[in-house]
DNA sequence: AAGTTATTCAAACAAACGTTTGACACAATC
DNA sequence: GATTGTGTCAAACGTTTGTTTGAATAACTT
C-alpha cells in the first residue's frame, strides 16, 4: 500500500466521509452512514484507519491537500515575495482575492469541500492545530508581509488587520452560507455571483489601503 | 410558570447547557453533563424542555435575545433611518460597527455567548431558520437600506455586498478564533485588542465607500 | 389539614454509538 | 499446493446516547 496515495476502498471512505463529515460535522456524522455510502464494511473504517477520529484527519488533510492544490496561488506569491512596489502589490492582491473565490467557491470541485475546510477551521478540534500550522498560518504570514511592504510607515499589527480583513470576507461565504442565503433570498449561490463579490472585495480593499487599483 | 421567563431550574439548565453546547456544539453535547453542571436530575431536561432539541432551540434564542438587549444599536437605527446625509451616514457606520464589536467581544457578558451565536448562524440545524429571519435578516435589511441610501448612484446589490463585508468582518474574529489566535501566536485576546480591530474595520470601510472619515 | 398539582429523583429503557472479533476470500510467495 | 499476508464481511461487543417510568417530595389551593 502506498503512503501517502489512497487506494480504492480508502478512498472511497474519504470521499464518502467528506461529503458527511461536511454537512453534520464530527460529532454529528456516524460510522455506519459513511461505511454505506462508500459501499464498504463498517469495520473497514477501523481496519483502514484505525479510528473514526484518524478517519477525519485524514478527511482534513485530504481536503487541505486538495484545496492547495487547487489554488494557484502559490505561484505568484513568489514572484511578489520581496516586492515594495505598490502597483504591483495591488496587482498581487487583486489576482489573490480573485483566485481565493475561485478555489474555494468554484462548482467545479466538490461542495463538501469548501464546508469542510471551513468548518474545521472553525471548529476547534484536536486535528485543527496541525492542519493550521500547516496550511493556515503559512499562507496569512505570506500574505501579511507582502501588505506590510506596501507601505513603509504600516506596522505589523495593521498589516495582520488587513490580512484578516481579507481572510474574513472570503471566509464568511462559506461559512455563514445558510444566513446569507436566507438574507439574500435565494435558493443557492448564483453561478456568477463570487466574480461580483471578488472584485468587490478586491477593489474595496485595494482603495481602503490607499493602493492604486489594477486595470484588468 | 411563566410564558417568557425562565425560572430557577430552567434557567440553570439553559446557562449550563449554553456553555456546553457553545463549547462542542449541539451533537458533540451529552444531555448528563449538562444536568450535572446544572445540578440537575437528567429527567428534568426532558421534563422542562421536551427534548435535546428543542432545549437547544431555547438556548439559542436566550442567547439571541440577550444578544440583543445588549445591542444598543437599535436606539441609533431609529435616528438614522431616513437619513442620507453621507457624513451622518459615515457616523452611523462608525458607531455601528464599534458597539457590534463591544457587544459581541466585551469581556463582561458570558464567552459562549458570542461562541454560540456564531456557531448557530455558522451551522445548519432545524433551529436556525426561524432564528436567523427573526434577528439575523431584519438587522441586515436596516443597514443595508442605510448604506445604500449613502450614495444615490448605489445598487441595491451593491449595499449588499457592503454589508457582508461588515458583517464578514464583526463574525471573523469569533468564527475562526482558534485559528486567528494560532495565527497571532497568543494564547487569548488582548481585553483592548478588539478596540484596534473596530478602529480598522470602521475606517477601512468607511474610506472604502468613499465616505467621510468621523472625527471621534 | 386535606387534596391537588408540579417538580425531582434514581433507575431502567431501547436505540445507536465506535470498535472488535473470527471466519472467510483472495492474492502473492515459496 | 501449502503458506502467509491482506482485505472483507456479518455479527456481536460493551458503552453511551436521549428518553421514559413510577415512586417520592415539594408547592400550592381550597
Amino acid at each position: 500500500m502506498d503512503k501517502d496515495e489512497l487506494g480504492g476502498t480508502k478512498l472511497a471512505i474519504v470521499l464518502a466521509a467528506g461529503e458527511l463529515f461536511a454537512e453534520h460535522g464530527l460529532e454529528g456524522t456516524s460510522i455506519r452512514p459513511i461505511a454505506q455510502k462508500a459501499g464498504v464494511n463498517t469495520a473497514a473504517i477501523n481496519y483502514h484507519f484505525g479510528s473514526k477520529e484518524k478517519l477525519y484527519t485524514e478527511v482534513l488533510r485530504y481536503a487541505f491537500l486538495h484545496y492547495k492544490a487547487k489554488t494557484q496561488v502559490s505561484e505568484f506569491i513568489e514572484e511578489t515575495k520581496s516586492i515594495t512596489n505598490p502597483v504591483k502589490i495591488a496587482q498581487f492582491l487583486y489576482r489573490f482575492i480573485k483566485s481565493k473565490f475561485v478555489s474555494l467557491y468554484s462548482p467545479e470541485h466538490p461542495s463538501w469541500f469548501t464546508r469542510l475546510i471551513l468548518q474545521g477551521i472553525s471548529e476547534p478540534t484536536s486535528s485543527l492545530r496541525a492542519i493550521v500550522e500547516e496550511y493556515f498560518v503559512p499562507e496569512m504570514e505570506v500574505l501579511t508581509d507582502i501588505i506590510r511592504r506596501s507601505d513603509s510607515k504600516m506596522t505589523e499589527q495593521t498589516a495582520q488587520l488587513w490580512s484578516l480583513s481579507l481572510q474574513s470576507q472570503i471566509a464568511f461565504y462559506g461559512l455563514c452560507k445558510v444566513p446569507i442565503l436566507i438574507y439574500l433570498n435565494k435558493e443557492e449561490y448564483d453561478p456568477k455571483f463570487f466574480e461580483t463579490v471578488a472584485e468587490h472585495v478586491a477593489r474595496s480593499t485595494i482603495t481602503a489601503m490607499g493602493l492604486p487599483q489594477p486595470k484588468e
